[in-house]
DNA sequence: AAAGTAGTTAGTAATGATTCCTATTTGTGA
DNA sequence: TCACAAATAGGAATCATTACTAACTACTTT
C-alpha cells in the first residue's frame, strides 16, 4: 500500500499515507472534502488543501482514480482496474459498474484517427434503492 | 429551431433565441463564456448569468446538449441524437465520436437492478492534430 | 389595443470546488 | 547528521456557476 506510493511518489509523508488508506477499502466514492473529515480525525492539523494535492497526486500516478460528476465535487475511487460508473439521479450516490471493458470502442476509435488513453462510461438514472422510493433519499 | 423552444419553454425571448441560434450548426463545442461573447455582439446588454440560465434551460429540455469537462468549464452541443465525445488531453477540444450507440450497455445494467436514463462515453487521448506534433498546441 | 401577470433579464453578490502562494517543516539520500 | 528538494498548513485567490432582486417583457385575457 503505502509501498506503492514510494514507486512513484517522492515522498512518503504520514498526510499522503492517511490519505491513501482512508480510501482503500472504500466503495462510496467520497469527496475530497468527505475524504478530509475522515483523515482530520487521525491528523487534526491536516489542510484541506494537502488533501487535494494528494488525491490529485495519486490519480495522476493511477493509484486511485478521480470522477469528475456534472453538478457537484469528484469523487474519489480506490478500485483502479478500470471499470465504469453509474450516478443516481435522485441520490447523487456513485456506483460501481461491473460490465466487461468495452476494447473493441478503442480500437474502433484508433481506426478513426485519434490515440486512445483511455475511456470512461458513466450511466444516469435511477439506483435500486430510489427506483422503488418516492422520498428524496439523499 | 425557435419554434421549438416555444414548444418546451413557457417564453421567447430574444436573448433566448439567439443563444440557442449561436449554436446551431455549431460543432466546436463552445463554452459558456465564448456562447456569452458570440451572443453579446447581437445583443450588448445580455448578461452572462443568462447565458447560462439559458443553456441549462435548454439542455434540461432536450433541445442542446451540455458536456461536462473534468478540469475546465462546461461545454455545449447543439447535437441532440445521442453520440459521444472525445476529449483532448493536450488542447482540450472536444470532438464527437460518431460510433454506434451501445443500447446492449442499458440493458445489461436494466439486468443489474438500475433504471437507465441515458449514458455517456468519453474517450480520452491526443486528437489527430495535436498526436503529430510535439507543440503545445491550444 | 390596453391591462394584468407570471416568466425573464441585467447586474452583481454569493457560493462551492479547487488551486495558488509562501514561510515553515520534513522525508530521504549521502 | 547534513543538506536540500519536496511537502505541508493556512489562508488568499481563482474559476465556473448560481442566487438574488428590482426592473422589464412576452403572452393571455379582457
Amino acid at each position: 500500500m503505502s509501498m506503492e506510493i514510494k514507486q512513484v511518489l517522492p515522498r512518503v509523508t504520514k498526510q499522503r499515507k492517511a490519505i491513501f488508506s482512508a480510501l482503500q477499502g472504500d466503495a462510496s466514492h467520497p469527496t475530497a472534502d468527505e475524504i478530509y473529515q475522515r483523515v482530520k480525525q487521525r491528523l487534526p492539523h491536516i489542510s484541506l488543501a494537502t488533501v487535494y494535492r494528494n488525491l490529485k497526486l495519486l490519480s495522476q500516478e493511477g493509484l486511485i482514480l478521480e470522477i469528475p460528476t456534472p453538478d457537484g465535487p469528484s469523487r474519489y475511487d480506490p478500485q483502479t482496474h478500470q471499470h465504469y460508473h453509474f450516478l443516481c439521479d435522485r441520490c447523487e450516490r456513485v456506483y460501481d459498474v461491473e460490465i466487461p471493458v468495452q476494447g473493441q470502442l478503442n480500437r474502433e476509435l484508433g481506426r478513426q484517427g485519434f490515440s486512445i488513453r483511455s475511456h470512461e462510461i458513466v450511466f444516469y438514472g435511477l439506483c435500486r434503492r430510489c427506483s422503488t422510493r418516492t422520498s428524496r433519499a439523499s
